[in-house]
DNA sequence: GATCTGTCGATTGTAAGACAATCAGGATTC
DNA sequence: GAATCCTGATTGTCTTACAATCGACAGATC
């Protein structure tokens, strides 16, 4: 299960023969993450084919593997459509996301070297930069590499699979709502904090700095859920 | 809406759809968790095909869900494998697994119904007969049982979910070790004390004996996981 | 006019057949 | 004995085909 979002350093490692529906994957993936298709959104089969430009067998492999990730649900004889996320759901995994998101802060603190912390350093950085340049395409690709550096500083690679399917499975809170105006700075110096702690060896201070970090995001990621599921709904009042 | 309490011919008739591809999931699946296929077998489409009648499509784009549930691998070119894991992947799939059971436990005990605990008790006792009966599917069927009623009392779904989808990863060591031979009456009492601290509502004390538990659960698993790594290689010893 | 019903189109579910690409392992050769 | 080539086995991908099912619309009934 280790792909979720393939980072590129396997890809050179395996020298790959990248089969097609792999690059679908990808693709499909993207196209999700990045707001093209929205929840709720339906992918018929046929439309993809043309698209993408591949065969339906092909199409359907990937949305199978596209459903087992969480991403897609694919209802009998209807189809499959992005998945739909409700309040209680967003919480469910959010809350999940933060104890995987515990134990990598806990994990690096331990077992990660100093060049695994200086390269969390340098994403962290750059991701202060992208933020103040207000560059959204920036900003999320920053936003990446820093969750995948994280992710790497723990050393288990299964933990890094999790995480990074969860953070997939969550990311339109982040396409979705503006990701706020103001508070770059301080959530760059609550993860600052956390660098520190990892630095300092103490994952018990690395695990409630990722806590309080959480309490303040968790906020702006509900608020953002509210507007997106308001702007999904332009008008549906007097139902049940 | 009445909900009238439907008969069951009803329930058949409306009953969901159920395509071959599900079945054909749940089959493969238990296949593999029961050791019918070991990790590092090969899967052979037209095999399979052969002997699970159905079509290589639907064998193929089952192969993709539970690649991406971490079961088997793919190799390009190559084809489907049951996934081995090493004792480095064990460990690190444990400490995933281990960091949601205390999220469990812990919600357990915040969120649970005295309905949940009650029933986490019946399975409980009922594991503990099977353990003392010393039947490996009864035992078995209680485990699984008994996993199922924890996950549900924490009332998320993602999170048990998630939670199954790593005891499945994992069963290989439950099926290939004989599952010890003493020390029953020991595991259940640490997980009545479990129970006890969900009773009284305290999620630390939840976590803590679920911590405790582990570590005697994980020192076993660890010793079966020796025996199954010596008994699938009879004779390589040169080899680095 | 509202509700039920039947039909039709759209879409998925599943199968079979075909061929190229690639890999593993054995046969051959030096 | 080692390197090389060849061959068979297997997957990757596409095309075509047809049955099953769902949703929506039109029509009939009250």
């Amino acid at each position: 299960m280790p792909q979720v979002a393939a980072p590129e350093h396997a890809i050179a490692l395996t020298a790959s023969p990248t089969p097609v529906r792999a690059q679908l994957a990808r693709r499909l993936r993207a196209l999700i993450t990045e707001g093209t298709f929205k929840p709720g959104d339906r992918l018929i089969e046929r439309e993809l084919c043309e698209r993408l430009q591949v065969s339906r067998p092909s199409i359907r492999e990937t949305l199978r593997q596209l459903e087992a990730e969480g991403l897609i649900d694919i209802i009998p004889n209807r189809g499959p459509l992005v998945r739909m996320i409700d309040a209680t759901e967003v919480l469910e995994l959010w809350e999940v996301r933060l104890a995987m998101e515990c134990l990598i802060a806990r994990r690096f603190a331990l077992h990660g070297s100093s060049g695994d912390a200086d390269d969390l350093e340098r994403r962290i950085k750059a991701l202060d930069i992208a933020l103040k340049a207000q560059d959204r395409a920036r900003i999320k690709a920053a936003k990446n590499a820093f969750y995948e550096s994280f992710a790497s500083g723990a050393h288990n690679e299964a933990l890094a699979a999790y995480f990074r399917q969860l953070t997939v499975r969550l990311s339109f809170l982040w396409t979705s709502s503006l990701m706020i105006p103001g508070r770059p700075a301080e959530s760059i110096g609550e993860q600052l904090a956390m660098l520190a702690a990892i630095r300092a060896r103490n994952p018990e201070a690395a695990h409630a700095a990722v806590v309080l970090h959480n309490e303040h995001a968790k906020a702006i990621a509900m608020h953002g859920l509210r507007l997106f599921e308001q702007s999904r709904r332009p008008a549906a009042a007097a139902h049940q």
